[in-house]
DNA sequence: CCCTGATTCGC
DNA sequence: GCGAATCAGG
């Protein structure tokens, strides 16, 4: 994929609304993160309003320079194991960002019409210590349930609202 | 562990 | 110009 002058356009669009570089990289595909945040920088339109102080980062030596081959260096350099970002692209990527939206900008939203694949809807009474709470619908409402998927051993959510939920929030923590 | 943006540098 | 690898941090 190449950086037509449209795919800028969704770029420059999609910084300028907050989004991460993951999320947009997601949603224009064919690229990752790692692509969009070059880009950003090349378009110099990096500091997205605030976030003027720059504390001038030394680089380490990178890469092959002078590594003589130690067997043990090439597996542990790998601190990312290879992993196709938010590889879900199309129609759920797209009610993913309707949803982190929502949960962007507003405490309390009802989250309606929105299809997540692995909720039970289940009603409060339903709950378990480790069944998700995320809401669905109007808490005011009869028919107002929560996801009721797998949460796990310990947290409220299950991991894919989890990231709905907690990744927002820390990154608004740093932009204040 | 998950993630974030920032930087470097080989291509 | 591009973006993977890396860094530094939450």
């Amino acid at each position: 994929m190449s950086w037509t002058d449209e795919r800028v356009d969704m770029l420059k669009k999609l910084w300028a609304e907050g989004l991460s570089a993951s999320q947009i990289a997601a949603q224009l595909g064919g690229v990752s993160r790692n692509a969009v945040i070059g880009k950003v920088h090349r378009l110099k339109l990096s500091s997205r309003g605030r976030a003027p102080a720059a504390p001038a980062r030394q680089k380490k030596n990178t890469q092959t320079t002078g590594n003589a081959g130690a067997a043990g260096t090439a597996a542990s350099r790998r601190q990312r194991s290879a992993r196709p970002v938010t590889a879900s692209v199309g129609a759920t990527a797209l009610k993913v960002q309707f949803e982190e939206d929502a949960v962007a900008y507003q405490q309390v939203r009802p989250v309606e019409d929105v299809v997540v694949p692995i909720a039970r809807n289940l009603k409060l009474v339903e709950l378990t210590e480790r069944t998700c709470k995320w809401p669905n619908g109007d808490p005011l409402s009869e028919d107002f349930s929560f996801c009721g998927a797998d949460a796990g051993d310990n947290g409220p959510y299950c991991t894919f609202h989890s990231r709905l939920a907690y990744q927002p929030a820390a990154e608004r923590r740093r932009n204040r």
